[in-house]
DNA sequence: TGATTTTGTAGGAGCTGCTTACAAAACTGA
DNA sequence: TCAGTTTTGTAAGCAGCTCCTACAAAATCA
């Protein structure tokens, strides 16, 4: 016993346990497939970029509201402050933000873009757009429509 | 300059630049939210538990096919080799999973649940299914359906 | 039989995320 | 005004997920 069962090989993948079983009533795990499937092709397509979504997200955010602090930065973002603290470090190390200390709250501090983030962020943004494409072009508008409001319903 | 800007403070979050702007249309961010928030809702309702989603969903697919081999877990569930291996190898330590060379393809080793993984695999079941409970109370029995069609179209 | 493929192993690396503890500045209210 | 509370940034550490590379053993194919 212990191999009563088909080896599993080409033929497995297609049929056999039609994939996943029941697992695959599981939504969660539908999610987490679909955030895997995104990320990869993001880094396939443009790794050599140097930076990953989240970077980008930061930098677009820093970005369009320059002196936002990093408590914002993880707020909008839906990360911990410390999460956000290691990202923002980063791009700090790579010349992409500069910080200037709050003059109203001297606690805070205010960061900006410098000129080599707003250029990489130019870039990165037609990336992001190129990639958007790639995965809005697997739905028509309407089911882009219903999509996005499903979606945030999880987490507004 | 640089402090022209209203403080960040409590009103901030709700107007301000209402969240995240431009970037707020970027369907990729969407689902990296919502995966987050997932994430963050089982680890903490069932962190107590012990194991992450991923690997329960190891834990399940063995239990749903006994002498099921790591490639196999691996391409089911969308994962590298060598991710499925540091799950599974984190499971064998835990007395959860054995494994027994398959006979017939001396190459392969057939993986199933022990004891203690079974009765471990009943209790992640129920967590999975309360967890799945808050998840799709969200939609309706239409707007689930309909979910799940367009999220598997990402990576089907 | 010899070359190729599949499978499992092992080490290393980076990103993300969390917790905890700490210090400085600001805010609150008596 | 001043003591207590809150907010903000910092720092260190830990864990999980993911991927890459290189390697060895066994099976498969030609």
């Amino acid at each position: 016993m212990g191999d009563n069962r088909k080896r599993a090989g080409k033929d497995d993948k297609a049929s056999g346990t039609a994939g996943i079983g029941e697992l695959d009533t599981i939504l969660g795990l539908h999610i987490r497939r679909v955030h895997g499937a995104v990320q990869r092709h993001f880094a396939e397509h443009f790794g050599e970029l140097g930076f990953t979504q989240k970077q980008i997200s930061v930098l677009w955010l820093v970005g369009s509201n320059p002196g936002i602090a990093q408590t914002d930065i993880a707020q909008r973002l839906d990360m911990d402050r410390a999460t956000a603290m290691t990202l923002v470090h980063g791009l700090e190390k790579r010349g992409l933000m500069q910080r200037t200390p709050s003059e109203s709250d001297r606690r805070r501090i205010a960061f900006q873009l410098t000129g080599k983030g707003e250029e990489l962020l130019a870039r990165a943004k037609s990336a992001i757009a190129e990639h958007e494409a790639w995965l809005t072009g697997h739905y028509t508008p309407g089911e882009l429509k219903t999509l996005r409001k499903l979606l945030a319903r999880i987490y507004r």
